[in-house]
DNA sequence: GCTGTTATGTTGTCAATGACAACATCGATC
DNA sequence: GATCGATGTTGTCATTGACAACATAACAGC
């Protein structure tokens, strides 16, 4: 399993920037932003407190790397969703993702990580942004539909902020699933392309 | 101006709560939540490093403070918007409390504090969803008008997030000023009264 | 093989921070 | 005017991010 480490921890670790990686996801989804440390992430893959730095040149950098990693994952999620629904698969895809990774999803998008600073951040974040945005413009005319794909890029992201948030009281839910809870608010909406009443 | 610090640096310095979170409200906007210590907040007062906690206990006491201040502002924004305005003048100004206090309205809503554990901070936070949730309803017929409600305050919170994060690409606001770039995207959403109906 | 060079971990250290304890000072009350 | 509780200060500790100096492994060329 431990690839290299299980002959003799070997001075070198072998795959140290994986493991560090591994170790921070891992300390990011139990115990939060605040308790994920360099050091902390250190324990983990059982080195020295300072080894993560010959792989990442400060604390940010390390959250931009798993910031990126949850980008690729929602990237690919949107994908599947889009292969076999529509637009509305792709929202509740988006939401399902928030909710399974909470703790990643607020490192994406919380504004703890300056997303320019780190070019890996930058495109795959900017991947998920274009995917989206095409989503909406080939199914909508422009340029009303460039306006439309942003609300509905707000709508799903809201969404899955204020649940993560706890912020949609018990009583709105009426006993839905989450499943069911989402797909029935973004079924309240409609997209206006032009005029007032497209009436779907 | 210096309320009582002006006769001459009494021992006791009369309303340090209120002077500490001046000074903490500023660091926020300012340098931002991480630059946010306490140590900072006290220095900025002109106190000793550890006088902060004979009014909060802890660090997150101080950001929940902090934080209720945030929803009993935002919760004036709204009543006054809606005084004259209806739904969208309320989601306007809902975004345009977000954009003007970034840091606030993250620390807000960005999960940094447990909502629950103070008390002033939980009630203020009720009193905002409770004024946007009447807001809707009022509007529009149950049970659809309850998701709707749900799904408008998604919509414009996810916008303001998304505004503040900068995610939202220049070309995608077209050269439009925030205010009327704001009215565009909220205007291109309707809202379904009734039957949802699995359109695309 | 041997040696030098470079990438990768380790140990040691520093300043900043959150948190607490022990002490100092003020103001109100009897 | 002595006492006591509220409020502010000083001192201290463990944790953390960050860096420097050192150690070891891997590999190149000879």
């Amino acid at each position: 399993m431990s690839t290299s480490a299980t002959r003799r921890r070997a001075y070198h670790h072998g795959n140290l920037r994986a493991s560090i990686l591994r170790a921070a996801g891992r300390l990011l989804e139990w115990k939060g932003l605040a308790a994920l440390s360099v050091r902390a992430a250190a324990r983990r893959a059982g080195v020295s407190h300072s080894a993560p730095y010959r792989h990442f040149p400060d604390r940010e950098s390390l959250l931009a790397a798993l910031a990126a990693e949850g980008f690729r994952t929602l990237d690919r999620a949107l994908r599947e969703a889009g292969a076999g629904g529509g637009l509305r698969a792709r929202g509740e895809a988006y939401v399902r993702f928030a909710l399974a990774n909470p703790q990643c999803f607020r490192l994406m998008f919380g504004g703890d990580v300056r997303i320019r600073r780190d070019r890996a951040l930058a495109e795959a974040a900017t991947r998920v942004v274009e995917r989206l945005s095409q989503a909406f413009t080939s199914q909508l005319p422009e340029p009303a539909g460039h306006d439309a794909s942003i609300a509905a890029w707000s709508l799903v992201h809201g969404l899955a902020l204020l649940l993560l948030d706890d912020k949609v009281a018990e009583a709105a839910r009426r006993g839905r699933e989450p499943e069911v809870f989402v797909r029935a608010v973004l079924s309240s909406i409609r997209f206006a392309a032009r005029a007032p009443q497209p009436s779907a």
